[in-house]
DNA sequence: TTTTAACTAATAATCATTATTATCTAAAAA
DNA sequence: TTTTTAGATAATAATGATTATTAGTTAAAA
């Protein structure tokens, strides 16, 4: 995925393609690890700085609306946002709250596998390990 | 699972079986829907009239950090809590957000296969697919 | 039975997220 | 290119689920 596929599927969906739209997909996208809205909404200012977190929070609803990023809840804790939107292992720790992402083809298999028994079509999915990173195991 | 072991583990761990713990596990144990703390409230409040709702969060605090349920959050929803600890697929509905489980072998040597290739031990996991039900469908 | 650390209940406080709305702009049409 | 306007942004206020606080209560060990 990138800014020109982008611009693509929200014009196809009626949306108009804003330079906000853009710089927050990008972030996103660009970044390792999983920002918060107000994570986003601090690097974006850089480039835009009149940008307003609730513009912040609009885009990604609308960026999760259209199956393109992937919203992370956890207890006590601002959401968490990914562009990984292919079957994955998110391995989280309970302590700092690090997320690390794990791609492998026995996820994406396993995935696919799992429709089939259960007979359904997923618009996007989660799957979560949680265990103490080794900093956070002593 | 049941209401001698949790009662087990939480002197093992030193804490009270009171009552009101007791009560909570039970109701959420017992429950087929996947219920909110208000919910738990609501129903735990009929033998226990005067259960706060601070006191459900803190014990629906405690169980999680022994392991004993899952939480499940998701955006513009209070959370759902399920008791169902072992590797299972939940199918969630973005129309309605209603939580379906469905267990099956194949998940649960997913998982420890998942566990060997990457090499961690799981304290506790979380599988969603997300998908319209048949009444959202529409 | 007594003791006390731990727990509950009531209430207040927090803060991430959502709602509202005046202003602005992407992009289609002229 | 300019105009038009539906849709978007920014600023602010409002919401509400969750967490913090604390005085009174109780499970359970001695």
């Amino acid at each position: 995925m990138n800014r020109k596929q982008l611009v693509k599927i929200l014009r196809k969906n009626g949306y108009k393609a804003t330079p906000q739209r853009l710089a927050i997909f990008e972030l996103i996208l660009s970044s390792k690890e999983h920002p918060t809205a107000e994570e986003i909404h601090n690097e974006v200012s850089k480039k835009f700085p009149s940008m307003s977190l609730s513009t912040v929070y609009q885009v990604l609803h609308l960026l999760q609306d259209l199956g393109q990023i992937m919203e992370l809840k956890f207890r006590g804790q601002s959401s968490r946002f990914e562009t990984n939107t292919t079957p994955h292992l998110n391995l989280i720790c309970p302590g700092c709250g690090k997320i690390e992402d794990y791609n492998s083809n026995t996820i994406v298999k396993f995935w696919s596998k799992l429709e089939n028994e259960f007979d359904f079509e997923a618009l996007s999915q989660r799957i979560d390990g949680y265990r103490y990173c080794d900093v956070c195991k002593k």
